[in-house]
This record gives C-alpha cells, structure tokens and sequence, in this order.
DNA sequence: ATCATAATTTATAATGATTCTAATATAGTG
DNA sequence: CACTATATTAGAATCATTATAAATTATGAT
C-alpha cells in the first residue's frame, strides 16, 4: 500500500502541505473500499497514531472545504462525515447510530412540486429513520 | 382568546399539569395560524414572560414526547422543533437559516426499495435545501 | 380550607462537542 | 542551512444541552 504518494500528491494540490497526520488521516478515510460515515470521535478511536484533536477537526474541515468530505444532516449531538461526496440518501440506524448509504437507484424519482420565487434548489437529501424490527 | 382553557384542558388529558409557564408555552407555540418552526433560544426569545430556561427545555421535551412537538433534522449547532407534527418534509433556507413546509402533495411518492434485515423504517423525510437564485 | 404528596420550576452546576488561542514545530523555498 | 508561512498542539473558552437539588405549586383527600 504505497498511497501515501498518492495522498500527498492530492494533499499537494489541493494547497494543503502533507504532513503525516493529513497522511494518516487520509489513509483512514480513503483507503477503504466502501464509503465511510464518521465523527470526530469515530475518527479519533480509530486512529492508532496519536493526533491532537484540533488537528483532527482542522484536517476533516479543510478536507470538507476542498470537496473531500461531506458533512451529513442528522439530529444528533456530533456531526457526521461521509467520504461519498455525491449527492446520495441515507438510512440512519437510531440503534446503533451508524448511517447507511442509499443510492439514487434504491430510491424512486423524486420530484418536488412547489417552487419558491426567488430560490432555487441546491440539494435534495432523503433521511430514513430505521430501527430494530423486534 | 380564551385559549387558555383549551390549553389547561389538553395538558390536563395528557397528564400534564396544567402550570402558568406551560401555558404560556402554549400560546407562543400554538395560538397560531401557520407551523412554527423554531429553536429553545428562539422560544425563549419571543417570550415576554420569563421562564427559566429549564423550564423551557423540560416542557419542549415534554411536549414532543406527548406528540405536540416534532424535533427536526437539520445540521445546525442547535436542535429545531415544529409544531406540524405530521410526515411532512422541509425547504431549508441557508440564507435566512428558515424552515419551509412541503407537504407530502407537494412531493411524489417515495420508494425506497432498500430493505436492511431486521430493521424497519420509522419516518422517511426530504430536506430540500435551496439558497438565493441570482 | 388545610394537609400531604407528587409534580414542577428554578438557579446553578456539570457535560460534551466544537472552536479558539497562542506557543511550538514543521514544510517548502532558496 | 536559514527564512517564513503553515500546521500541530495542549489547553482554555464557548455554547447548547442535561443534571442536580432545593423551593414552589398543583391536586386530591380530609
Ligand atoms: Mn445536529
Ligand atoms: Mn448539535
Ligand atoms: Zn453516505
Ligand atoms: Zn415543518
């Protein structure tokens, strides 16, 4: 797994001076093969090196500021991040707090029929609230 | 307005006693035409009397787990409530930071044809953020 | 009305996520 | 190497929310 070259490079590109905790961080989020749904704390307990946890909030806001990180809509004490940057729907499993992805072709057409003059549609994001079936 | 009997009489059926501050609460709450979008400082706000701020706390809570109240998912550094307590879906304003109702005729129907084992749904909601046009 | 009791209100403290601060360390450049 | 802008860090500050525990109030029974 030699992605570090290829973290710094995008590091690089993006303006942001790779440092080894942007790596590590990098390193946690992106070399998965699905997408990650995460909080700051998330983040913290599973990182083995130990970063400083302003360094951890600096790196996930500058990441989501350059478009690598999305922040999630939950009503929830943290905030949750998700490494698909897409627009995409979510379940949230009120049990064990975690959120699912739901994909456009999971969920039927939506169509929004009143308008706002003036305004104009910037996203639209579906929340399924999920719990234990017993 | 003699709402007030209506009030003592409503939160005397939910097993609430019917107290000064509680009825108070409801008037800013519900003696009003249109859905009431708001958050605890905003109550606290356009309050003339004063109401200790647990109590304000204590009495949303209350009040949403009677079923009169609907806390409303949206990434903000504080919680929202509406006093349209059924399936219904938001315009989020991110210029005025306002809440819009949009009715479920407002939207088509929602398929979601994911299902997770074990898990059933609890509420499906759209949030439709939109911002200025030009 | 008086009493008894549980429910409610309240001021205040505690909590916890997030942001700020300012000192130290590091990366990039020549 | 030396210079400077950036980044990291520990710790403090902030702010919404929740907990605590003492004082007050609503209600039902005498
Ligand atoms: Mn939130
Ligand atoms: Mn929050
Ligand atoms: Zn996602
Ligand atoms: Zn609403």
């Amino acid at each position: 797994m030699d992605n570090k070259h290829i973290f710094t490079e995008k590091l690089r590109s993006s303006g942001l001076r790779p440092t080894k905790q942007r790596i590590e961080i990098c390193k946690l989020l992106f070399n998965r093969k699905d997408t990650f749904h995460f909080s700051i704390s998330d983040l913290k307990n599973i990182s083995t090196k130990k970063i400083s946890l302003a360094t951890i909030y600096n790196t996930i806001h500058a990441f989501t500021r350059k478009g690598y990180l999305k922040e999630i809509s939950i009503n929830s004490d943290k905030t949750y991040f998700d490494t698909n940057t897409s627009d995409h729907h979510h379940f949230f499993d009120e049990n064990k707090k975690k959120l699912i992805d739901l994909d456009d072709n999971n969920v039927g057409k939506i169509k929004i029929k009143k308008t706002l003059p003036g305004k104009k549609i910037k996203s639209v994001e579906i929340l399924v609230r999920i719990t234990n079936d017993n």
